[in-house]
DNA sequence: ATAGCAATGTGTTTTTAGTACATATTTGTA
DNA sequence: TACAAATATGTACTAAAAACACATTGCTAT
């Protein structure tokens, strides 16, 4: 409210590159994926000599003529091809020595992306997906950044029906569970698995049955349309229950 | 990664001034207060011809030589004298045309204060307690902020031992209900709740009664001396249940 | 002093959700 | 055709949420 709040626009123009604007302010996404029952997420080596040989998250600075939720679908896109994801803010992470290059501010998305279905186009070659479970250390904050979107992945995935976007379209209680128990990091009782499941409603019976597995095939099912928004921006307001009322 | 984040020091050094630095970045503080059964918050009269007559909260743009935590302390500080407050971040705003004025990206803060035991200094006369319910319109994007950190609020206040915050040090269950409902916005059974309140096993038994009261007066309480960390900085991890597992 | 008011303080029942656990069935394969 | 490896399903126990009622305490007005 102080400075620049109480300026009018031309005082603003006047004073843009001087104190108010030495700040930087970046977005960067934590790109989970699925594959060979691991948790995954997409990585760019870093070329900042201060972290040779290591991996940090993808992120841009926002532009000046772009709003913030734009910043991350435009990362996605950039570097991955692809524009339908889901996409969530998480958290601010603003500590003064964050960046070794200067001041920057980073806005941290969480993104899921079903990366057998939707071939990425990975415009360069030092972008790689690593399991989640394998990474100890990243440039910058991003290991921080990373825990803290894994943490609320976590959470949500129990809440809201995001975790599809992991899926392809037809999939098995057994392949959902299985994602479930990566994202987690548990063991879950099968039984107690499909009861809790049946008890969000979230699923749709194909009355098709899987096949190549070597064993009895499961019943495929896909989740309600009507809980299939991708984006954040559009989200439908799904009321988790107030349990003391 | 595109830009600032391949440069080295010397090379942001010399393109400080220029495109990267043309987005403001702000904290926005939604300071709720509890006083005669009714949650408020405190704001600052807008003094921007756009908003005439508008009520704001208070912010402040961060400083490039402070960590993006620190600033809304200082802004409660330098606006109500308060120094050990609770705050916890919520959401980054950026909307391309939040601010009139020029590119401005927020970060907000909710923070819990004991309005009558902590007495304010409020530093401008334009600053004043509104009640929540009562607030159809704000300055900005200001309203959708509020809405948004209330939210958290009520999510929050169900999980983990903050709203203790708002009270006075010695309360009875009565006190605490009546909290409860002005942020949850519904009535309780008090029966139900007593018992939820017991099964959370925050409370201590100060085996003192109220007094002041016009009708048989209650016990009083406190919280657990473990569960009081103010800051978000600090805070102890209380794990909350993960009901799948 | 005492009746009435306005609270506090407690307990039971029903329903729902979570947890632990076992058996029968189906398909592919050796 | 027996076996391996899954799927599919049900029951009993425990914990928590929700709905609901009665006795008690302290103050106050008559």
């Amino acid at each position: 409210m102080d400075k620049l709040m109480h300026l009018k626009t031309a005082e603003v123009e006047k004073s843009s590159h001087l104190d108010y604007f030495n700040i930087a302010i970046s977005v960067d996404c934590v790109i989970f994926g699925y594959d060979k029952k691991e948790l995954e997420i997409l990585l760019i080596k870093s070329d900042l000599e201060e972290f040779e040989g290591l991996w940090s998250l993808l992120g841009d600075l926002i532009k000046p003529d772009e709003d913030i939720e734009s910043a991350p679908y435009r990362v996605l896109k950039e570097r991955t091809g692809l524009d339908d994801v889901f996409l969530e803010q998480v958290y601010t992470f603003g500590s003064l020595n964050r960046h070794p290059s200067g001041r920057v501010i980073t806005t941290a998305y969480y993104s899921l992306i079903d990366v057998n279905h939707h071939k990425l186009q990975l415009t360069e070659n030092e972008v790689h997906w690593h399991k989640v479970a394998d990474i100890k250390k990243l440039a910058f904050d991003h290991k921080l950044i990373m825990d803290t979107c894994l943490q609320r992945l976590r959470q949500q995935v129990m809440e809201k029906p995001i975790i599809f976007n992991l899926l392809p379209e037809k999939f098995s209680l057994r392949e959902l569970q299985d994602l479930y128990q990566a994202i987690l990091g548990v063991q879950l009782d099968r039984r107690n698995f499909r009861k809790k499941i049946a008890l969000k409603d979230w699923l749709v019976d194909l009355h098709e049955m899987e096949d190549n597995v070597p064993h009895r095939p499961g019943k495929l099912y896909k989740v309600k349309s009507d809980l299939k928004p991708k984006s954040t921006r559009k989200k439908k307001v799904v009321r988790s229950r107030l349990d003391m009322v």
